[in-house]
DNA sequence: GTTCCATTGTTGCATAGTGCAACATGGAGC
DNA sequence: GCTCCATGTTGCACTATGCAACAATGGAAC
């Protein structure tokens, strides 16, 4: 291998441990504060609120999971009154059931997302704005790689 | 809000949902693919690795598990042959138990290391070297931010 | 329309990972 | 020695998840 392999690899080997320091962060705090979500009900209502009129198959392809899981989250959050089904005139699949986020659901998500982006511009304190933008930017490019 | 502050949030918003993505991908994929070691696992065993002679109470407050968890998980991999408790002359506690890789363990790790590197590295295909390095830093820098 | 099939959703059972609380253990300090 | 505190373990409960079997329902073919 060489001198420039190696350096690429020694990149490489960063970044992954950074993004798991990363993960295992957000994991961590998740335990420790009291958000007004779950992570899973969040990245959940986040998705109808994004896709109103999808139903719980699109979910559970869109995250990978089971359907018998999303049944069972969904139902928790139509408990809690945050997502319906139906309701929603402009989007109504052939099969299945459309869901919708309810004007709580919105409130709740909204509060949700607020208390972790504080979390997130923490982090970012001291960061000059072109700074962010390419943090920002080579995120996203990251991101936006196809799976292979 | 100024034209300045807007910007700022909206740039803080976008690496939140980055991370976000990031952070989902990363669990949708460690359900697919059938990895030699689960993420807490290969946490535990990296962290061990990292800090021969730790005990079970050092992992939890590393990673802010209950005790409890850490007992169990570390049990699971003694039963497995990936950790030992002891054996590391140079590192012994005062208190409680230190617990050290195996050979088997490092071989491990080091394995399913690799298999997650290796999608990493895939998402980087066709990032200069210079855009690589500064993507690193920049993820150094976010997560050397102290907690609040 | 009726029948059949594929898609979608639900439910019973099992599993991993986790927390809390109670308990056990073993060094440290007196 | 005795006491105390840090450490570890265990019983119980709960969430999130998958799989497999089943139910329901819309489309398609006839």
């Amino acid at each position: 291998m060489g001198q420039q392999d190696k350096s690429r690899d020694t990149a490489i080997g960063s970044v992954y441990d950074q993004i798991d320091a990363i993960y295992r962060r957000a994991v961590a705090r998740s335990r420790r504060i009291n958000a007004p979500l779950s992570q899973v009900e969040q990245s959940l209502l986040a998705f109808i609120g994004s896709n109103p009129g999808c139903r719980a198959t699109d979910i559970a392809s869109a995250f990978s999971l089971n359907r018998s899981t999303v049944s069972r989250q969904v139902h928790a959050l139509a408990d809690l009154g945050l997502v319906v089904e139906g309701d929603d005139g402009d989007h109504q699949p052939r099969r299945g059931r459309a869901l919708s986020v309810t004007d709580e659901g919105a409130d709740r998500l909204k509060r949700s997302l607020a208390i972790h982006r504080e979390a997130v511009r923490n982090r970012l304190d001291g960061w000059s704005e072109p700074e962010l933008k390419d943090f920002a930017a080579a995120l996203e490019r990251f991101n936006a790689a196809k799976d292979e």
